[in-house]
DNA sequence: GGGATTTGACCCAC
DNA sequence: GTGGGTCAAATCCC
């Protein structure tokens, strides 16, 4: 038993080194003058394979460890957390097919007689952004279609959804609610997963318009945090993002969020939200310290440090409160092709 | 004029 | 019956 994990662990590590590196290059293919599509596709695809295989790892694990359903640790949403949420408050990793797997196998043992609700993958992550009118942009496109005063809270909750719904069928949405205690915090919630084909190009150039957009209007604090007007203290949201993704990246997550099991192409990210790329690539360079710290831990450490990777993230935003559940999974796949 | 937002009405799960 | 989510017509904005 001690050897499997530690051939875990060895793989588990392997490939994050791997990733990581991968990351690296495409980062240089990136910013180099020289970038050529194809070697980004190709090193994309690298990347979606080792961080496959790192959440198979992962997802793998915990679904031993917590046993698989239900595998709870109720930290779903907390202010400035991003956590999927799963119906029936199981939160269950939207896209891991080797979980999905795993679980209709624990499905089939355990005979759950409970109904199961359609699947709906939520990435909550909380924005503050002091003096700022709303959350940045998520790198996807949204449309607002309704806003609604929620019971017991003291701002309305706004509907987005996907701009592409028509046109590509894309069921992303995400719902925007100023907090209670700080309205400077957005707590954004993407469900559904993007669907719609977003080109490399139109996300760079999306990437820019956004950013302009938002330094006209002294949103884009995260490109600016020299400027001591703004302030991001809990910036989950790589406004992708997304998810959208999720999320998400919300990551996801955005990107991220999702009803469709069936892709298994993940990203251990939050929110689809998730859509600045610089973030991003910020966030997957963290890896070298999520090595580190599984290198140092221990086999229950890595458990911990699965369900509490605060520090993790905290140290590529220099912020607080920066928490990701194992299951979250990013599509990263949303934001590259 | 076309796309985005607003907002009242409607639907549906609980 | 109630509250959250969505629809769609009206309106706004570029």
């Amino acid at each position: 038993m001690e050897k499997v994990k530690s051939m875990e662990k060895k793989k588990l590590i392997n490939e994050l080194t791997q990733g990581k590196e991968f990351v690296n290059q495409l980062k240089n293919q990136i910013i180099g003058p020289l970038a050529s599509s194809e070697e980004c596709d190709l090193l994309i695809g690298k990347i979606l394979a080792t961080l496959e295989k790192s959440l198979s790892i992962l997802n793998l694990k915990s679904l031993l460890l917590e046993g698989g359903i239900n595998n709870t640790n109720n930290s779903t949403a907390s202010c400035s957390s991003i956590s999927f949420l799963g119906s029936n408050n199981n939160n269950i990793s939207p896209k891991s097919e080797v979980f999905d797997s795993s679980r209709d196998q624990l499905d089939k043992n355990m005979v759950s007689k409970k109904r199961k609700k359609t699947q709906q993958w939520i990435n909550q992550t909380t924005i503050s952004v002091n003096g700022l009118e709303g959350p940045c942009e998520d790198g996807f496109s949204w449309r607002k279609y309704g806003q609604k005063d929620i019971l017991g809270a003291n701002h309305p909750r706004a509907y987005y959804r996907c701009t592409h719904k028509n046109t590509q069928g894309c069921l992303a949405t995400k719902q925007v609610q100023k907090s209670d205690g700080n309205s400077t915090i957005f707590e954004v919630t993407y469900k559904g997963r993007h669907s719609c084909k977003v080109t490399q190009s139109e996300i760079f150039s999306l990437y820019n318009q956004k950013r302009q957009k938002c330094n006209k209007k002294q949103e884009m604090v995260m490109f600016n945090s020299a400027s001591p007007k703004h302030n991001v203290e809990n910036f989950n949201i790589i406004t992708a993002k997304e998810e959208e993704v999720f999320t998400p990246f919300p990551f996801p997550p955005a990107p991220l969020h999702i009803e469709n099991v069936e892709e298994n192409k993940f990203f251990p990210f939050p929110s689809p939200i998730a859509s600045e790329l610089p973030l991003y690539l910020s966030l997957l360079t963290s890896q070298n310290e999520m090595e580190h710290m599984i290198l140092q831990s221990s086999d229950s450490d890595l458990t911990e440090l699965i369900s509490t990777p605060t520090s993790i993230l905290n140290s590529s935003f220099g912020g607080e409160g920066v928490d990701y559940e194992p299951e979250i999974t990013f599509d990263i796949e949303e934001f590259f092709i």
